[in-house]
DNA sequence: GTTGTGACTACCA
DNA sequence: ATGGTAGCCACAA
């Protein structure tokens, strides 16, 4: 199977409300350290898939989206209708089903 | 082959 | 906490 598909696989997976890394994506797709591999086939998605990318955030755990853009707005109110919470920007850690990418929370 | 770019991450100051 | 920097890797020109 080839890589994409995988990628695309996991992130129909993810469950409503949740979000998950690229980072994570591309680890549990077999294919660690190609984060941006994945935000690239994302890239490449139409715009009538039924592909939950939107579920797909940063290891920061916020939109990876340029903030006001188009399509930052357009995945945070798709978020948002999912019954994302978020803390200004960024998405509340609580919302992460099966995340173990991000720093330390500690400290 | 080389260069630039990006829906990424992890360090470090 | 925040910003800069350096790895990272696939892809397009």
């Amino acid at each position: 199977m080839d890589p994409k598909n995988r990628i695309w696989s996991i992130i129909s997976q993810i469950p409503k409300g949740k979000v998950i890394s690229y980072g994570a994506i591309a680890r549990l797709a077999g294919l660690p350290g190609h984060a941006r591999y994945v935000g690239y086939t994302l890239k490449q998605l139409p715009p009538d898939s039924s592909l939950p990318w939107h579920r797909v955030i940063n290891s920061k755990g916020s939109i990876s989206f340029k903030i006001g853009s188009e399509k930052y707005r357009a995945q945070k109110t798709r978020l948002k209708n999912e019954g994302v919470v978020f803390s200004g920007e960024k998405i509340s850690i609580s919302q992460y089903g099966w995340i173990q990418t991000m720093r330390s929370p500690s400290s």
